[in-house]
DNA sequence: TGTACATCAGTGAACGCGCGTTCACTGATGTAC
DNA sequence: TGTACATCAGTGAACGCGCGTTCACTGATGTAC
C-alpha cells in the first residue's frame, strides 16, 4: 500500500511525535514499537522502514521533546513566570506534554549512548537559556550559569518527585511543589 | 533441599538485600527475579517460598532501602555535612548503595500502589527528618519543613541529573553537583 | 495526455528471546514415639 | 537418646505471554515511453 511522498513525509512525523509523547508518558522500554505505531494510525510492521530501531526512536524522540520544550518557552515573560508554571499542577500531571528531563533523567542511562547524548544535549541546552535569563540581571557569566544549573537540579527535582508521590500523597505532593516555587523565588530574587 | 529455621531467615534476607540494591541500580523491572535469586545464592525456583510476587518485594525492598539509608545517616554531624555527602561524585557513582529517591522516583509511577505507598513514606520521612537537622536553628517548624522539601527537592534532582549525564558528559554532570552544593549551602545558611 | 510497468510504503503473520510464575521432585530438617 | 516419618526449602524444567525484529506479500505511486 505505497503512498505518496507528502504521507511519507507526515507518517514519519506522526510516529515521531507520538513516541515524543509515549516515551515521556510512560518511560522508553515501557512504551512497544506497536504502541507508537498504532498512536500513528500505522501498523507495527512498517516501522522499520522509517527508523532502523527503536534505539534510533528513542533518540530522535528525546531530542523532538527537547525542541518542542524550547521553542514552547517564552524567555520575554520572565523567570518567575516561567517557574510558576514548571512547577505548577497542570505540568505535574501532563506528563505526555511535559519537559523531558523529568520523564527521561531516570531512565536514560539504561539507554543507548546516542540516547543519552542527545539527553545530555538537551540538558546542557536547557541551563544555558536559564543562564542567559538570569543574566540579563547583572551578575557574572559564571555566577548565572552556577545558578541556572542549580535551579534546574530543583526543579527537575521537585517535578520527579511529585509525580511520583501524587497517586499516594496528594498532599505531599503539592508540598514539593509549593516549597521549591517559594525557595526558589526566595533565591533567584536576593 | 530444606534448611534450617536460621538459614531460611538468612536466605530471606538475603534475598531483600540483594533486590534492595539491585533495584536502585537498574530500576524494578530491569532486574529479574533469577538475577535477585542469583545474587543471594539460591535459584529462581525458591523465590516465591519468601515473596508472594515480585511486586512484593519491589514493596519490601523499598521499604529497606529507605530504612538503611536513614539509619545510616548521622544526624550530629551537621546539614553542612551531609549535604556534602549526598551531593558527592561517591554517592553519585554508588547507585546500588544510594539514595533511593533518585534511584526508583521516575519508576516508581509504574509500580504497583504497594510499591508506591513504602515509596512515598519513605520521601515523607526523610523531608520530616530534613526538617528537624534544619528546625534546630530556630525559624518555625512550618518554615523548616518547607525549606526541607525544597532542599530535598534540589539534592535529588541534582542527583538525577548528575547521573543521567554522567557517561556521555562528565562536566555537566560535575557541574550539576558542584552547583547544587554551593547553591544549597548559601540557601540554609542565610 | 494516456498506458504499462517497476518501485516501495504499509500490512500482518511469524520468529527468537526473555521473563514472571508454576510445579513435580529432592533430600535435609524437625518431630513423634 | 535413638529411630522412622512427615514436612517443606530449594531445584530446575516448563508454561504463557509479550516484545523487537523480519519477511513475503499487496496495491497505490511514480515514471518511462
Amino acid at each position: 500500500v505505497r503512498v505518496s511522498k507528502e504521507k511519507l513525509e507526515e507518517h514519519h512525523d506522526a510516529v515521531l511525535r507520538a513516541a515524543s509523547r509515549l516515551f515521556r508518558e510512560h518511560g522508553f522500554d515501557n512504551v512497544t514499537v506497536a504502541e507508537v505505531m498504532s498512536a500513528a494510525g500505522l501498523t507495527h510492521g512498517g516501522f522499520y522502514g522509517h527508523f532502523a530501531s527503536k534505539a534510533e526512536l528513542a533518540g530522535a524522540a528525546c531530542h523532538l521533546a527537547f525542541v518542542d520544550r524550547l521553542n514552547a518557552c517564552d524567555p520575554s515573560r520572565g523567570l518567575s513566570d516561567y517557574l510558576n508554571r514548571y512547577l505548577s499542577v497542570a505540568h505535574r500531571d501532563d506528563v505526555a506534554g511535559g519537559c523531558p528531563m523529568p520523564s527521561f533523567a531516570g531512565d536514560i542511562r539504561r539507554q543507548d549512548k546516542s540516547v543519552q547524548r542527545s539527553f545530555a544535549e538537551g540538558v546542557s541546552g536547557f541551563v544555558q537559556k536559564l543562564a542567559e535569563m538570569i543574566g540579563k540581571d547583572a551578575t557574572s557569566r559564571r555566577q548565572a550559569r552556577a545558578l541556572a544549573a542549580n535551579i534546574v537540579a530543583d526543579m527537575v527535582g521537585a517535578v520527579v518527585l511529585a509525580r511520583s508521590v501524587a497517586a499516594v500523597d496528594r498532599g505531599l505532593s503539592q508540598e514539593l511543589l509549593t516549597s521549591s516555587r517559594l525557595g526558589l523565588k526566595a533565591m533567584y530574587g536576593y
